[in-house]
DNA sequence: AACAGAGTTTATAACGTTATAAATTTTCGT
DNA sequence: ACGAAAATTTATAACGTTATAAACTCTGTT
């Protein structure tokens, strides 16, 4: 036998109270005496009251959800250190839930955030992979709906993100390769419709300014090639002879594809060439031949992304909430 | 200027209709006329209506949500080939929506469970990583509330799961290393509270008996041993000499840890030993040397827990969703 | 023309909460 | 002890939906 859950209306019985006194002394507001606050409180945690989503959602019109949009491309560490389980930690005890709301390959990306927004199925949405004019952005710029995004625009308007320095770890990702002696250096940049394209190509660019070395785009590949498509490329790649060359690769999977495609050739790492890799995992930590690699905590970022949105939701400036990630050795 | 949300009301204006007669016509209703029916739908596409969740929810106190319960120690590929695409890809056009409930590590696993079904927060649930006598098994059942594992149970009263075939992937595994001629092997097993420990060793051991090599079954370390331990742990093992000694790894970042240890000692893959490793992601694939590995696929287990969690809530039986996924090379 | 019965539509209430405004009680200065 | 103001509590209505039961409108039979 099933007791019914405990609503305002049983605390209020318990109580002796209106209906309307439970509800505002369990916001803890001061126009209720703090001596009946407290009495409300403990019958409330009595009888285990948790008060009702839906019927909170449906009277204030705030769903207490958070939503993050993740698209296919996206490289997770294990769960433990994945944005995901970051923003769970940073939601964890408030009250806010965490939607996630896939991007399906070859779907625009705006469709979950009209789906989202239209519904009002959440007070905050986040997402990644951000472009230089991302609609996404404009979007909900307009709609004056709160967001915080993994990756910085080129818009007007300021807005809320959390991004990693990108810019600096190509940089010193490409000085790592320049320091060993290499004499030319590439990178695998992401497609170029991502703001953070340019930041990894910026940085690469200063080191190479800075030092003179020759540089490498390919463009007929890019970060989300698939593993067959990369392992060709690079399987078709002229070395300069004698010194070694070097590669800046921001992705772990294509780290692996370039790496395995550069050893079945039989080049060596050190001698023939340098890779230089971002890591979100412990993968390049175990990997042999083991390879430089700069780390990118998305834990972290899951966190901030969290925090960020929380801050919003509580009326807090968007100027507060523009956090550039330092990139960790 | 924002125009109002469309709701019922609004449909019933339109249409000259009432309230009533407009939501039992978009349920689509026997009870309302055709024609009715037909003319109702078009005025809410007009409109642009969609119903409101929180007052359905708190109405039929239906939530339409699926919660997905995650812990630390899930390994997880790209997120395109992940076991949240995958649920995400079943739930698509079905009106529910996936949310993620986080078990943090070192809190109790019964926690999520109770938190979601005391406050009613989804209609179905789903979860990893089953134990024996899986007490979140137990109670799910004694509440009568709809979920579906990964992983399968010694409980008595069935419940319904979608469960990889360890057995199978260990059996073909340790084979494989027998076959290459191995006369002692190993296996790397998880926790011995989860069943795929039981599942893992049987099949293992099924392998062992048939073909008489001696086998090893390390008990200081686990498929959740942080990779350094891991390191340590091969690190110091004994090799028989002149023979290959292989070793079955469950699980992706742990064989990374087992071959980088391997390696370091100047060991060679394939003459001093095999590995046989289960790949969920496409790390094996690029990973040199290369190792045999058998696939368990992850984004057909989240489709497969989607659709299992879907057909329960319409009514479907528990016998009818227990499903056995078979390896594949 | 009356009426049963099917076919169709509608009014009312309720899910659990909170905003608004009104009512009650207490406090305090005179 | 009185009244005004402050402090505290309460009644009412509303958010958008659907279940229940009642009301209306046809049809076809007598």
């Amino acid at each position: 036998m099933v007791r019914k859950k405990p609503t305002l209306k049983t605390v209020a019985e318990k109580t002796g109270l209106a209906v309307t006194t439970v509800s505002r002394a369990l916001l803890d507001s001061p126009q209720i005496a703090l001596e009946t606050r407290k009495r409300v409180a403990e019958a409330a945690r009595e009888l285990g009251y948790i008060p009702d989503r839906a019927a909170q959602r449906l009277r204030t019109g705030r769903t207490k959800v958070i939503s993050l949009i993740l698209d296919p491309h996206n490289e997770i560490p294990d769960f433990g250190r994945s944005m995901v389980a970051g923003l769970s930690y940073a939601l964890k005890g408030t009250g806010y839930h965490l939607t996630i709301t896939p991007d399906f390959e070859g779907e625009p990306t705006i469709d979950p955030v009209n789906y989202i927004t239209r519904n009002h199925l959440a007070d905050g949405l986040i997402f990644t992979r951000t472009e230089y004019f991302d609609e996404r952005v404009k979007l909900l710029q307009e709609l004056g709906f709160p967001f915080v995004t993994h990756g910085r625009t080129e818009l007007a308007t300021p807005h809320a993100y959390w991004d990693y320095d990108n810019e600096e770890f190509a940089y010193r990702a490409a000085r790592h390769l320049i320091d060993r002696g290499c004499q030319e250096i590439g990178i695998v940049l992401p497609p170029d419709r991502f703001t953070f394209y340019q930041h990894l190509r910026y940085g690469f660019m200063r080191a190479v300014r800075e030092s003179g070395v020759a540089s490498v785009i390919p463009v007929d590949i890019d970060l989300d090639s698939p593993p067959e498509v990369l392992r060709e490329h690079f399987a078709d790649w002229q070395l300069k002879p004698g010194t070694p060359t070097g590669i800046v690769c921001p992705g772990e999977t294509s780290a692996l594809a370039i790496s395995s495609s550069l050893t079945d050739r039989r080049l060596t790492p050190g001698t023939d060439f340098h890779l230089a890799v971002k890591r979100t995992s412990s993968l390049f930590e175990l990997h042999r031949p083991s390879y430089f690699s700069i780390y990118e905590n998305i834990f972290e970022s899951g966190r901030g992304l969290g925090h960020s949105i929380l801050n919003l939701l509580e009326g807090g400036e968007v100027s507060n909430n523009q956090t550039i990630q330092a990139p960790v050795m």
